[in-house]
DNA sequence: GTGCATTTTTTGTGTTCACACTTTTTAATT
DNA sequence: AATTAAAAAGTGTGAACACAAAAAATGCAC
């Protein structure tokens, strides 16, 4: 449903504000989505997030820190949700040899597999994203997103 | 700065899964930003979107229910929200008459000042906006996103 | 080297959200 | 009229987040 029916707005002061709310309704009704599929495998799009970024390394370690500025959602919790993590035994704490104040974190072989599952489904529905939006419109509409970003901090 | 950049991407797949980050980590932005500007009121954003629901009945009762509706975040919380401003004495809760599963909620007298004092704050912020965003281009942007939007459920 | 600010991680506290469930009231069916 | 189904609000639980403050380690000025 289209953002000012489902929000069952009548009227816009500005077509700015009006994409401000798309923008936070849109993004609320991904993760919404995100959440519907990983949730059969125990996962949260937040631990996602962080297998992710686990996984663009390589193997390489990565420190705590460069998790928590690489994710979409940069907070104090880094620390808790690899917690959950390594719980599961997905992800392994390993100190940093040349700077003990580090945390390494790197993805266990149990955790690299469920990431490949994982990737695979996330990918098929950003598949479904192409049926959807051209390359162009999806470029435009990035850049008009960006335009705003660059204004921030 | 830039998504790819805060992000610290190297490579995107495609267009279109850049789009889907970039309106994840806007929307993050955005609601940051909002939460700074309300903090110093003691509002937060989710409270404050019932607040600006309720203004815009414009004085008139409006059932609980239709007010979850209305939200950015559908959820089920939407009594508890309502429980943290009537401890401020913002909202009042009062029966429905002709239904009396319903409850309607309605601004308090403090309740419609603060909002007012707020509104204007963050209609400032929605002016800059007009900045950044061309009256085209947000409209272009709109109808990229709405059209993900319009194939969910 | 000593003192002190900074960096990095962890943790405490309160808030919000998703999901599932209960309770109360209304509407529908037979 | 009695039973059943549905709707509306509230609540219990676990997860994630913001904010703040701790603790440990580093680096720098002196």
């Amino acid at each position: 449903m289209k953002t000012p029916q489902a929000l069952q707005m009548t009227s816009f002061a500005s077509p700015q504000q009006q994409l401000a709310l798309t923008v936070l309704y849109t993004a609320s009704q991904m993760l919404n989505r995100h959440r519907t599929l990983l949730k059969p495998h125990g996962i949260t799009p937040e631990q996602f997030n962080i297998l992710r970024i686990l996984r663009g390394q390589k193997g390489n370690p990565i420190a705590l820190r460069d998790i928590s500025g690489r994710m979409i959602d940069r907070n104090s919790n880094t620390s808790r949700l690899i917690d959950k993590l390594v719980d599961k035994h997905l992800v392994r704490r390993e100190a940093c040899p040349e700077d003990r104040r580090r945390v390494d974190i790197l993805l266990t072989e149990k955790g690299a597999q469920l990431t490949e599952e994982l990737a695979n489904i996330m990918d098929a529905e950003i598949s479904l994203l192409q049926d959807v939006w051209s390359h162009t419109d999806a470029n435009k509409a990035i850049d008009t997103l960006d335009a705003w970003n660059e204004t921030q901090s």
